[in-house]
DNA sequence: GCCATGACGTGACATTTGTTACATAAGGGT
DNA sequence: ACCCTTATGTAACAAATGTCACGTCATGGC
């Protein structure tokens, strides 16, 4: 079975009326194919011009805008099976990506042009949903996440950031590329946050003691 | 003519599409209705549950965060006759709105009922046209204030806003809600911009003297 | 076990931004 | 002209964040 088969019939799984589709359509398969990606691939990067819509099938795509003296900030992450909110907006909006795509882990997925997205847009309701959910609800933390830059301190973020994220293998630096920052102010914190008891720290590993307590912050 | 029939026939003069959809479903236009509002009106709040959609034909709506200490800063306006991004990812996502709109100016409508706008959106392609484009428009611009907020510094911003805002009446109490800083800063870095020569400055007015200078900060 | 590499710790300092608390000024309304 | 409201100027201080320059430590590969 092919790269191409198997991504298919992933698809396929996924979104029954892009089957019910194919079926009355053939030709529309053509232009979808898909793709493999190793980790570190960049998709996309600022002004990029956006051709294609992208259904992600395997590994995370990191989705960040960064700055002249090398800082960066995760926006979002896109997961299977998910879409890409900027690749949408691109499509739809007719505007050039504002910010970084590249790929975190290898990566699978299934490319759609973009008439072929114009037509499920249009006739899929599932293919519609799944587009349109996806939409609103990333918008949402985009929004969320602006405020937080805006109006919260950095100690908050983080404190934010270790509640929710995996620290079983993690640096400091990543959590500064995660939160707009530097390394050395996430050591500072963090080791603030150990002398008052909430986390432990270790080499690539931090552990939570307090999670209530970090809550509070 | 009433109100209603007045914004009828803008918004039937702005959308072709609506006006054939009446033709074959008069029951849709039973769902619409022209909406006034006054300055100052609060459109919708964090949290709150989104259940129409609004078209706007008249004034201006401000999109802002807002912070427990009362700071705020503007996401983007809506301006006639485009639509409210939130609203729209609202409305397709499923989810709260993560924002505050409020009239700037007494305010003109045309407010679409939740099923109405699904059956537009899924029957009329220019009114998915004006919607998404819209919205990748908004996006874009969403995310770039991301940026800007997490890694340039306020003079920088306060450049830009000098050189694309209306100046002509304008306080630095405004100025500060609008990027999310208070008015003592403001009245600092518009101080060293005058000691500069980029500026001067008025009572309720901001006079810009070194366009191309103020561009390269 | 040794060593090279990457991760982390940390102090000293600069800069930016925010806070507090006033003083002063400008302009409209009477 | 006077007053009152609003806008603006500003100093002194505090806090947060970023920069620089190191030193140290853990760990995997040899």
């Amino acid at each position: 079975m092919s790269d191409f088969e198997n991504s298919l019939a992933k698809v396929m799984k996924s979104f029954p009326s892009l089957v019910a589709m194919s079926a009355t359509n053939r030709t529309l398969f053509a232009q979808g194919r898909g793709v493999k990606a190793p980790a570190g691939t960049f998709l996309f990067g600022v002004g990029d011009l956006c051709n294609s819509f992208l259904l992600l099938l395997d590994g995370t795509v990191r989705v960040y805008v960064g700055s002249e003296e090398g800082r960066e900030m995760s926006l979002y992450r896109i997961e299977p099976v998910k879409t890409c909110l900027l690749t949408t907006s691109c499509l739809m909006g007719q505007t050039t990506y504002p910010a970084i795509g590249r790929a975190e882990s290898d990566i699978h997925g299934f490319v759609i042009s973009n008439s072929w997205f114009d037509s499920l847009l249009t006739g899929s309701p599932e293919f519609r949903e799944l587009v349109f959910k996806d939409f609103g609800n990333r918008l949402s933390i985009i929004i969320q996440l602006t405020q937080e830059v805006a109006f919260n301190k950095l100690d908050l973020r983080l404190a934010q950031f270790l509640l929710t994220e995996d620290l079983s293998k993690i640096t400091h630096q990543k959590i500064a590329l995660e939160l707009g920052t530097v390394r050395e102010i996430v050591s500072r914190l963090l080791k603030q946050f150990q002398d008052e008891g909430l986390v432990t720290l270790h080499r690539n590993r931090i552990q939570l003691l307090d999670s209530e307590r970090l809550q509070a912050r």
